[in-house]
DNA sequence: CTTATTTATATCGTTCACGATGCAAATATA
DNA sequence: TATATTTGCATCGTGAACGATATAAATAAG
């Protein structure tokens, strides 16, 4: 017999990861509307954010190692979304910047974020709770985080 | 300037992404001690809870497609952690068990959830909240779900 | 009993994710 | 100033994910 803290159903984790999947799964048809795909996107916002940005400040954001935004990077650049130059001052960075296009996607994609964000309420999730589930998430990212720069 | 729904701060999806890749990277250690990945082990829960199940159940059961699992079984069957065998009423089927190797597995991995589940515990994380957020999760997973099956 | 459709699994191509490693520029140390 | 270390980014290999498509067995329809 399966020990019970092995069940699925009594797993975080794995609720964790099939709402993410689930999720990017949802965003798949906006975004290839675009030629996007989600890590696309989340690139797109933090230089909408702020322009102009290394390719470590980039990473730190999102939490990703450089090896895999740089491919990333390098794709979106292919499809003349963004640049990539060295640093002026610092010849090792690679500064990453919006072109035109890149810009526009923000306009483009204005009708996202509440499509998204509107397909997951139910009754567990609502206005009300959302702030709660915010701390929750930002609570286990906090402890992990701190965890993998501890060693 | 960005419009206020594109911050990643007030993005849900980020979150849930962010949190998932952060407690796949805390398994990492331990299941690596062992061969396993995380998807792989995920896999092990899934036929320790019921043995002997066609490669369909065990998609259906971790939300994912065939061609998802199917490579990830072979790797597991090469690493002599389960059998793929043609299912004997319904040559279509291939049945999926797990070998002695795959058993013991269970024992070898008897503290990881336990290791993994107070590593997460913080102050808005706390047997008292979980379950709630377990619903808020399970009802984002239903609601994507459905949306997915409907079209 | 054929032919058509459905079902179960697999193959292929692309894009992440990430550990391990490499390399060159910048900085610290001797 | 010469050498060592750190920093920023990139390359490589492996393992997911997944959309699109293929193939063969089972079942339904004619």
């Amino acid at each position: 017999m399966i020990k019970p803290q092995f069940r699925l159903d009594n797993q975080l984790c794995f609720r964790l990861y099939t709402a993410s999947r689930l999720i990017t799964q949802a965003y798949h048809p906006m975004l290839a509307e675009q030629g996007l795909t989600y890590p696309q996107y989340l690139v797109l916002m933090v230089l909408w954010e702020k322009d102009a940005q290394p390719v470590n400040d980039i990473a730190k954001r999102l939490r990703l190692e450089t090896n895999t935004v740089t491919p990333l990077l390098k794709r979106m650049e292919a499809e003349g979304i963004l640049t990539r130059t060295r640093g002026e001052e610092d010849a090792r960075q690679i500064i990453v910047k919006l072109t035109k296009k890149g810009r526009d996607l923000q306009e483009r994609l204005a009708d996202v974020p509440e499509a998204i964000g509107s397909s997951l309420l139910c009754e567990s999730v609502t206005p009300e709770t959302i702030p709660g589930l915010y701390a929750m998430l930002d609570g286990i990212i906090r402890q992990l985080q701190e965890k993998q720069t501890n060693q």
